[in-house]
DNA sequence: TCATATGCCTGACTAAAGTCAGGTATATGA
DNA sequence: TCATATACCTGACTTTAGTCAGGCATATGA
């Protein structure tokens, strides 16, 4: 059975990544090193920081430096100090010219034809049919991408999760939500061996999180589970509790508790799904409305 | 609509050709460069000859050459004459030593490692979801590859596809087929202006063929449309259809018949959905059952 | 049997991709 | 304010990829 799902998987990579990724290449080339093109395509209408490009196309720094001076050569791109709102003068953006941004364009209407190319052949019923695998095929790479690891809850990266977790729910809450009316989670008490905050990425961007607080002498706490909207109906909360409690039950714990409010309904069903059971308040959360327990396999 | 469909299939090409296929170019590499790497896992276990290398692999006859020399020189391959039935003594073959073989083992070992990476991450059912939809994909894929052309029917190609045809139609009609009863075609007659002959190819590979017969004074005659058992069910019949209708049509030809045995049952309900109504006799070909006809819109 | 084509090879070359060691200007924390 | 880190840059380099012309041995059709 898994032998078939990877036989399968590997025939996919073949076939996909292969003819059509050197097609993909060709296509956006246009006679330009492929490297100059991807990098001309990255900057973008809007133009982007040096150091962005950088890491999305995972190049050297002198490498890059080099592209953008051939490029700057061609007319096609200025590079100047990045006018960002902190103002750090080392920091420098490209952005394109008139001639790049044409550029630009050409290089945009050539991957539409590309795209087109593949399913002019088809029947129409076919390039639905096809377009809706692609979007299939899609997600769950995607949810596949998502890294879920462990993380200092005092990482920028950690902040913005918990920020957006905090304007989620206060947008689903009957009555917001003030943080001081809640039970307040210090960032120690998310730092080993007390408990763990971790981060799920989706290619190095934060795109949700999860903590648990290992309470001596008592069952182990989740807090903080949160999903981007990008990746959800993508199985990440679902993974991201699978994590929680496994950190929970390898440390020795024997169970796992949260507290919800009532107006998160998937969240509610996803807990019961994953074997929790609702209990009695074990605590005076202001926002709580069901208290929930699951015991951990050893 | 158009347009969703292609910013679709762009989103699914960035996603899927970029991340994934970069991925898999690291996993075969193993420090390797990646040009011999794919060589390697090319010759496979069972060997290859040199020319069939240079076909799959895209390559330069020198530079296919020279990779040759290095992987012979790091003791992975040997290269020597083709022990082929023919016994052309200029074909070479590449053969993988033990050393080669176990480097190849590995390869495929981290192939599987690569496909697995990918599912694993996923709950079982959104693996089978994943799977499902990746070989959607992928025969879609390959149907929107398959090219047709006009090919001369002495081009062995065509020859092949019409041994096939043959083999094919022998298999399925009550009484088998001898070549000697059915009325016969001559190439002169499939080469323009008398007709055309056109070839379905796969990479290049043959894997379908159609003809079609310009009378004078006639409707013009469709013949030997056939399809590789590989690519059937993906719609090249049809397409292959289309295409001879508006050869015949482009040329002025108002109306296509053919005929055909009553066991292809598949290839009758194709022209009748294609608008084909059946007719009368049109000619005394011992294997047909039933004519059909369609009026070509001009 | 001889001109021509084919399959594979070598040598000589170029372009593209990528790496590494500094260097300069700016930021930052003690 | 000073050591250290960061962002980007330049110069010098290597490796990989790919092309082209020509050569040798073998096949093939007239």
């Amino acid at each position: 059975m898994k032998a078939e799902l990877i036989a399968a998987a590997r025939r996919f990579n073949r076939t996909v990544t292969q003819r059509v990724g050197a097609l993909d290449d060709e296509y956006m080339a246009r006679g330009r090193p492929l490297a100059q093109a991807r990098l001309l395509w990255e900057i973008g209408p809007g133009g982007a920081e040096v150091a962005v490009l950088r890491a999305r196309l995972g190049l050297d720094s002198g490498y890059l430096s080099r592209l953008l001076r051939t490029l700057e050569g061609d007319g096609l791109v200025t590079v100047g100090p990045a006018d960002q709102v902190g103002g750090d003068a080392r920091v420098r953006a490209a952005v394109l010219t008139d001639a790049g941004r044409a550029e630009w364009a050409e290089l945009d209407r050539r991957s539409d034809e590309l795209a087109w190319s593949i399913l002019e052949p088809l029947t129409e019923q076919r390039r639905e049919r096809l377009v809706a695998a692609m979007a299939e095929v899609e997600r769950l790479l995607i949810a596949s991408m998502v890294v879920i690891e462990p993380c200092p809850p005092s990482d920028p990266r950690a902040r913005a999760c918990v920020r957006a977790y905090a304007r989620d729910i206060a947008r689903r809450f009957d009555d917001g939500f003030d943080p001081a009316l809640s039970n307040p989670v210090h960032d120690e008490e998310l730092v080993p061996p007390a408990g763990v905050f971790l981060l799920a990425t989706l290619n190095a961007e934060p795109v949700g999180c999860g903590a648990v607080k290992l309470h001596r002498d008592a069952p182990a706490e989740i807090k903080r589970v949160w999903v981007a909207d990008s990746v959800r109906g993508l199985g990440i909360g679902r993974r991201m509790l699978d994590e929680l409690e496994r950190y929970a039950a390898e440390r020795g714990w024997a169970a796992c508790r949260l507290d919800t409010n009532g107006n998160l309904t998937e969240a509610i069903a996803m807990y019961r799904s994953a074997g929790y059971r609702e209990i009695e308040p074990y605590n005076t959360e202001y926002y709580a409305h069901h208290w929930f327990e699951k015991h951990l396999a050893p």
